[in-house]
DNA sequence: GCTATTTGACCATA
DNA sequence: TATGGTCAAATAGC
């Protein structure tokens, strides 16, 4: 599996000149007196360990490449990148176990599915709570107690599931030590390109106080990921939003560009091997960077410093 | 009337 | 057997 290495020389690559380009800024800023970087320091800390940990998660799972089986992996990287492409023994049949056409892989089924999850945390200053608009339009179809978990956990589904065949599911915890902090546990991937579709939806706060996957982030909510290796992909929706908010006179600051290269890593780090398809990037990505005017530590930098591919709209379309 | 959410029940998994 | 995940009927909102 040549190409399948290439790609985990990539992430593995990726992810340590991150981490070394997110040290040299903590460095920085730690060389700073300013009580107003004791965030961003944090958050670099945080990024930093995370682009080591995933690197170390990649050597490890490249050990298990060309398996069958998935690696029993944490919860924050992808369980199954072999079953991500789309496979009728991936995503297609997730949920669907009393589906006919599914019946046949429903025992590992489960297993089968890409998982990733991120961590968003959501400031409440501005009277709502509850995680990002990640892109996608989202079905609620069940709430459960979870043993152990302060708030209970929600589930679910994408709202094309029965029309588009969209089998992508997402669970939302609430942290308990951090009520701001959720942490969004994705699976599968969108075949329906809904991202396209359902972006500002408005947002409906008094249903669900927990879970609103309609808050728009331009109206000042401040979204913040902790976890923001696995989304440091140009998903589509970021990339659209960036490239909207470029076009309207505006910078971008792409948290999961690394600012001392200056290059978007629009070729690299889909989730631990798996394949780049704009679905996975956009439902990465978009879970913390659907907004043009995010707000995420001090990574700012001109978008117009990003020489954009020019297939890139061709990338995701 | 249509669509989304809630919630109890059922099923799968460890 | 306990727990998590999903289903589907009931309900609510537009």
């Amino acid at each position: 599996m040549e190409s399948g290495w290439s790609w985990e020389q990539k992430i593995l690559i990726g992810e340590l000149m991150q981490g070394m380009e997110l040290a040299k800024q903590l460095r920085v800023h730690l060389n700073a007196t300013s009580s107003s970087t004791a965030e961003t320091r944090d958050f670099l800390v945080q990024r930093i360990l995370s682009s080591y940990e995933k690197a170390l998660l990649v050597l490890n799972w490249s050990g298990s490449a060309g398996q069958t089986q998935p690696i029993g992996v944490t919860a924050t990287i992808p369980e199954s990148p072999l079953s991500i492409n789309g496979s009728p023994t991936g995503e297609d049949c997730d949920g669907g176990l009393k589906d006919n056409h599914c019946l046949n892989e429903a025992p590992k089924k489960r297993k089968m599915m890409p998982r990733w999850t991120d961590q968003v945390r959501v400031s409440s200053e501005n009277g709502l709570e509850g995680p990002h608009d990640d892109g996608y339009s989202w079905r609620k179809y069940g709430q459960k107690d979870i043993l152990g978990a302060k708030y209970p956990r929600s589930y679910y589904r994408c709202t094309y599931r029965n029309t588009q065949n969209c089998w992508a599911t997402k669970q939302v915890q609430r942290s308990d030590e951090d009520p701001t902090l959720f942490e969004v546990t994705y699976r599968g991937t969108h075949n329906c390109g809904s991202e396209q579709q359902t972006i500002p939806q408005p947002a409906t706060p008094e249903k669900d106080n927990n879970n609103q996957n309609h808050i728009q982030q331009q109206s000042g909510l401040r979204v913040n990921t902790q976890d923001l290796d696995k989304k440091e992909l140009a998903s589509p929706f970021t990339f659209a939003s960036a490239y909207e908010s470029i076009k309207s006179g505006g910078s971008y600051s792409p948290s999961f560009i690394s600012p001392a290269t200056s290059e978007p890593n629009y070729y690299s780090f889909p989730p631990f091997g798996l394949k780049p398809l704009e679905s996975d990037y956009s439902d990465i990505i978009s879970a913390n960077t659907s907004a043009t005017n995010s707000p995420i530590v001090d990574l700012d930098f001109p978008f117009d410093h990003v020489d954009l591919d020019p297939s890139f709209p061709s990338f995701f379309s």
